[in-house]
DNA sequence: TAATAACCGAGACGGTACGTCGCGTCTTAGG
DNA sequence: CCTAAGACGCGACGTACCGTCTCGGTTATTA
């Protein structure tokens, strides 16, 4: 592979100074606020090199967001499913509150209004954090706690549908008592007989 | 009130063709392809006529989308809940689909990014559609088809936003199988003890 | 004449508050910064009045000029021509000079943009000012001092067209001395023998 | 001096295809009918390029008439003062007539209407045409046609007062007959005593 | 060590749409 | 018939970003 490397390489400098320019505005002005005009103004950057290497800022401030994910630790595992569920519920709606709830937002406004992005945003991050609950839910009907007909992919959908939902149109907070009642009707819907009691919906 | 009728009335001719026209051009180019500048060409009308009347061309798209709802008729009653139910859905379900779908996706994605919208969107449009179902709910508790204990207001919040995650997200389709199983979910949480058999998330 | 009083008659207290509004207007904001939609906001009248008795915004400030113009009192004489010169002309140019300079000017201006107004300003205001300084001139031939050969015509052009440049060009300041040196050459182009000496341009 | 030849460097095209449009939209519909959205339309132009290069469309104009300025040859001295004066006052009047004149006039009005126009169109303009005159008064005087007193300065002003009022004012015609009266009236005014005999403002 | 190539900043370019302003006309209700 | 109020179609304003396109300069590798 001797086409690597000739001419000048990417400037690492550039890249480091685009997306921390692109997050700071972001979080700023909102993502709505934010254009490749200032991204480049900001970053002390030529417009060309964001073209070069991003067709849109939707993938650029992706970038940044999978850079920061990156960080965070996988949830360890306890040993006992529901409390594991638990929090990894309380992690995840305790994530996507705060000021992350209108990043969060401004995103997946993003994703419907460019398909390119729209794409992106739906495989590389949305299907990935479904994934991680996914496999919690199977690992509990491994180990029995919850019932053999269990529909995985189906609760999971409906835990991030209703985070998103929460996120989205804001009509009640994302706190622990929306973490505890997601939980809940999870058990409710898919615990195994010998758990289930009185949970439920009525809470 | 002596300030009614004070100076020339607003055109209904102009309001009509402007909505018209928006909703045209969004059946035509998508959400995203529309100004409005074009919804004034279009319309025949002058943009200082747009400002005066909407803030944003979401506001007017939404307005058109209300007036073509009322046009729906409200859920008739067939005297037995559970059948309610399943026929909300899935006209529910089925008005989402298709090309509503996108524009669905577009007014959604507008309401994150600008404000004013946003509030509107919520109030007047997402706040509506809950409460229809939220009724529907409450009545089914009365009639003792529903847990005394159900909480309709979480309920409905669980089955809007199955339903948004599936227009956002596109993981899954819009379809029968779709409603049903939201259905399902909302006995299984909820019908009370003499209407609960082998229905649930197990389907 | 019966056709005279039929209906409501013109309100004069509207045409009162409009010349009065945009007299205060063009001293706030300059003639350039005075629209009709100003106008009638300032003096709490409707467009539709504006239009229906004046036809464009320079047709009011002219009225408005003229109300003023009116009131200031014909040059009195002193029997001697030389005198009457000089003391009209200090008038002439002091009455130009100050915060007059720019709404003439603007007049000017607006003379040159708009045929209509450029007319009525021609006849009705620069005209009558020339007639003024013509007359005296033709006086002044008559009592002998000045040549009988003096073309009346062409010292005026001469006198006025040396002002507008100052008021237009702003090369100089429309001061005393100014108005000294305007006297100075008509008498060394039109004085008779017997007073002209060494008067003259090497002032 | 590094910051020269940084980024693309300016389109002489553009620049030169925006005056050609400027001007011939002059000619045909006036000054008045002429707005920078039409220049950049006729030139093919972005008005973004229009604004970065002018404040003005008056600039624009003014630097057409420069440009066209520029193509005249300077006055050619015959050795007499006398006839180059005369020639210069003939080509002067004669450029100031005809359909230049309502262009003048526009140019003019614009300078009293924008303050930042007004400064650059006296400066590059008004005062270099004077410059003209100026200097050709002091060259009659060093060669002794002129008094030693004549007042170069003043009798400029004379001149272009008398030009600017007829072209402003149109009270009478820029015409041969005025050019030499012009002429006339500086030789009586300022001529050197064996020069002056019976010219003067009695023609 | 020189040439080559891809990078970088700066910034001008043709466009499209923005939201505002003022124009002159019109359509009401009311004096 | 006049007036105040105010909506209307129209057209221009000046600005913001878009994505593309030269420029002059700056590193690296490769010949």
């Amino acid at each position: 592979m001797s086409a690597r490397g000739r001419g000048r390489p990417r400037s690492e400098t550039a890249r480091a100074a685009i997306i921390a320019a692109a997050s700071r505005l972001v979080g700023e002005h909102g993502y709505g606020g934010v254009s490749m005009e200032a991204i480049a103004r900001e970053a002390g950057v030529s417009k060309q090199t964001l073209y070069r290497w991003w067709p849109t800022k939707a993938a650029i401030v992706l970038e940044g967001l999978n850079d920061a994910a990156a960080a965070i630790a996988p949830a360890s595992s306890t040993g006992r499913f529901e409390a594991d569920l638990r929090r990894f519920l309380r992690r995840t709606v305790a994530g996507a509150g705060g000021r992350n709830a209108k990043l969060l937002a401004a995103l997946m406004a993003a994703a419907q209004l460019d398909d390119g992005f729209g794409e992106a945003f739906r495989a590389e991050f949305l299907a990935r954090r479904r994934e991680v609950l996914r496999e919690l839910l199977v690992l509990g009907r491994r180990r029995g706690e919850l019932d053999e007909t269990a529909d995985a992919e189906a609760l999971t959908e409906l835990v991030f549908a209703s985070l998103w939902y929460r996120v989205l149109v804001r009509n009640a907070p994302l706190d622990g008592d929306f973490s505890e009642r997601l939980a809940d009707t999870i058990m409710a819907l898919a615990g195994s007989a010998r758990g289930r009691h009185d949970h439920g919906a009525s809470r």
